[in-house]
DNA sequence: CAAAATTCCTAAACCAGTTCATCGTTCCCT
DNA sequence: AGGGAACGATGAACTGGTTTAGGAATTTTG
């Protein structure tokens, strides 16, 4: 019924699997149609699934103590998104992770995790080879916040993933960067007349 | 002639392994003393080694555009250190690993640790969880930094980390929860003047 | 299609955190 | 032991980014 080439792609870009794998690995995913603005995480619930994103688009975000929206994570196409923390360590989630589109996923839940983690070495290489990704990817972004300033990561934004600054809200974009619509409204602006200088 | 026994104990806590098997993890590291101020990961070069620490405490740290030093990373006893993004994808390091003070580790190899994973399912998911639990970490710390104050930031370290605060200089604590020095000796003194009223 | 709601832009006042400059203290090194 | 470098404190001037407030445009929904 539904395509699982993507995931598989995916996943033996990362590491070799045998047809059969490939096909029981992506067996304990299943695939979910989600409408525009729905969750699919909430705070104090307890993360079930991990997604990969088919095609749509999501953003993860916690809510600050003076009620602000803070962006931690967006997925586009091929990206895979959840609140890490609650899913991994199974615990009441602190974000929401809501769709921007209508989008079409494939989720595993960390029961079938745990089983395929378990029932081979080689799903248990994926997933570790999945987690290194993630740390690498984290580590990089912690150490762009501390180094650059809010117009410089808004460049590196515009440059390494266009489609996502292409593709969100404003308000989004601005919250994922840390800094203020307003301000990403000026530094935007602040671009448009430098460019026309040129 | 060295002790394995911290190590030892870090490992069986996150995954069941029988004696023969923790001997045999162990043996793939090695004791390495480093002395003050020593680097163990440099830019440039390409970082070879993952370090355990079993006493001492060491530091990372980028060079930012304007010659800033940001703190990214503490470790002491117990605690994993090396340029992750390096280690993980065998590529040159952004960043220096210096020790604070005169430091004992055990340190395993790239080669070792793809020959360990290699080797067994266990070993394998040993190394997975690690990756997961820093992942979760710097997950929590992207949140951390998005969502508090320079201030806050601070509070919740001493809360959660008086044992660094107390122990690392200022200077580097300071890059490392991305405030200058000054200001952190603001907020210090505020604490103190605070607390007096009390 | 029109009303309601959400998103986006602009601009001025404001503030958290930086910069710069100076001084006292502690830690090393030989 | 003593001279130099590293470290921490402090205050005044400054700035990158926020807040607040308003209006215009776009999207959603009935």
């Amino acid at each position: 019924m539904f395509d699982y080439s993507k995931l598989k792609d995916h996943i033996c870009k990362r590491q070799n699997l045998s047809a059969d794998e490939a096909e029981e690995f992506c067996a304990s995913f299943s695939f979910v149609r989600v409408k525009k603005r729905q969750f699919i995480v909430q705070p104090e619930f307890v993360a079930k699934y991990r997604f990969f994103v088919i095609e749509g688009s999501f953003r993860a975000y916690v809510i600050g103590d003076g009620g602000e929206e803070h962006t931690i994570q967006f997925a586009i196409d091929n990206w895979w998104i959840t609140d890490y923390n609650s899913y991994i360590f199974q615990q009441p989630a602190s974000m929401f992770v809501m769709a921007l589109e209508d989008s079409l996923v494939l989720q595993i839940s960390f029961d079938a995790e745990r089983m395929l983690k378990k029932a081979s070495h080689t799903y248990e290489t994926i997933f570790r080879i999945l987690a290194e990704h993630t740390a690498a990817h984290m580590a990089r972004r912690v150490i762009l916040n501390l180094t650059k300033t809010a117009e410089q990561r808004f460049e590196f934004m515009l440059e390494k993933y266009p489609d996502i600054v292409n593709r969100v809200p404003q308000y989004a974009l601005a919250s994922y960067l840390g800094m203020t619509t307003e301000y990403l409204s000026k530094l935007r602006k602040r671009r448009v007349n430098a460019k026309k200088l040129i």
